[in-house]
DNA sequence: CACTCGTGGTG
DNA sequence: TCACCAAGAGT
């Protein structure tokens, strides 16, 4: 068969059972669609919702956006992961607010420029907003090529992933690309699914070459794995006499970055040296629940330490903050340090 | 190119 | 319990 067919299939199978419903598709403007995108790199479409309504909520359009601060974006962001998204989705609106009046740009190049969005992203953008001609690459798209052109070698590879960029732009229908690169999505995340493919259901299965040669479970090649590491550390849960919780702003690059977190330490021990520098009179100190949080490249054990001190007034640092426990919702933390504050602070009070 | 960067669901 | 991995991009 033709690869005009192979659109043509995926279309009609689009029109009876792809995802029509989803929230960033009424309506469909750049804007929304380039918000949806950011936030799904890497992330599943349930977890994305919630997030993807909060946000349009609080920021209609881009210019919205951009007038906010990133510290608020960040707070909005919380506990959806890969912060460094969440920073530069605030830069690329500033971007369009200050060089392209306040609108996403409507070129591959413009777009590619923002911060946050890739190729694929960009191409995700002007087919679904704009019906443009242009090729998507995420995770469903490698994996649905990957069997049905039967390419082995895990696409992280340079070589493989070019291969399947230039599949990618041959199979381009001429029209309804916006269908079209939903319809890819939807088929890659709903019947040719990493583990247990619908394949009976699925419209390109006819000539699927890594069903012909049963290696459907073997396709995409799969990324050697490799050990994941463990780290430890100890964080300060530090709470004054008015109930409220110190925090650290983290910097910029890095795990967590641009968010709050608690102090960390090497160990207890150094917490309470530090604190004893610091002219900070412990009242009452104890150790927290422990706390496992696992990341995908590394596990990080935290031990919360609390201490409780009834004058920390004269002590302040450009990074630190306080807050109280009712406003913890409203603060951009990771979920770890969300957890780990909730741990403690019910010990605390028991 | 290899590595970093979160979190939640899943078998 | 745990390895895997999902609408990738930046360095």
């Amino acid at each position: 068969m033709s690869d005009g067919d192979f659109a043509a299939r995926l279309l009609r199978w689009f029109d009876t059972h792809g995802r029509h419903d989803l929230p960033w598709q009424h309506p469909r403007s750049a804007y929304r669609v380039w918000l949806s995108e950011v936030m799904l790199q890497q992330t599943q479409v349930a977890t994305v919702i919630p997030y993807f309504e909060r946000f349009v909520a609080r920021y209609p359009d881009l210019p919205a956006l951009a007038a906010a601060s990133v510290d608020e974006v960040l707070a909005l962001w919380s506990g959806l992961g890969y912060y460094s998204r969440g920073r530069n989705l605030h830069r690329a609106a500033r971007v369009c607010a200050e060089r392209h009046g306040g609108a996403l740009p409507d070129t591959l190049d413009a777009l590619v420029a923002l911060p946050g969005v890739g190729r694929s992203t960009a191409a995700a953008i002007l087919a679904q907003a704009h019906g443009q001609r242009a090729a998507i690459l995420d995770g469903n798209v490698k994996r649905v090529l990957a069997r049905h052109v039967g390419i082995e070698g895990h696409p992280g590879q340079a070589a493989v992933e070019k291969r399947l960029w230039t599949i990618a732009d041959a199979c381009l229908p001429q029209a309804r690309l916006a269908d079209y690169t939903q319809a890819l999505m939807d088929l890659g995340a709903t019947v040719c699914t990493p583990k247990r493919p619908a394949c009976p259901t699925c419209p390109l299965r006819a000539d699927c070459i890594a069903r012909a040669s049963d290696r459907v479970a073997q396709l995409p090649t799969p990324r050697p794995r490799r050990i994941t590491p463990e780290r430890a550390v100890t964080m300060l849960v530090l709470v004054d006499r008015d109930d409220r919780v110190l925090f650290e702003r983290r910097p910029p690059q890095g795990l967590w970055g641009g968010l709050l977190g608690l102090p960390e330490y090497d160990a207890a021990d150094r917490a309470l040296a530090d604190l004893a520098r610091r002219g900070i009179v412990v009242a009452e100190s104890c150790l927290g629940p422990p706390y496992r949080h696992v990341f995908t490249h590394f596990k990080l054990d935290i031990t919360p330490l609390i201490v409780v001190s009834e004058d920390v007034d004269a002590v302040a640092e450009p990074a630190h903050e306080w807050h109280p426990r009712a406003v913890f919702a409203n603060l951009a933390l990771p979920t770890a340090v969300r957890r780990v504050l909730d741990q403690s602070l019910r010990r605390l009070a028991e």
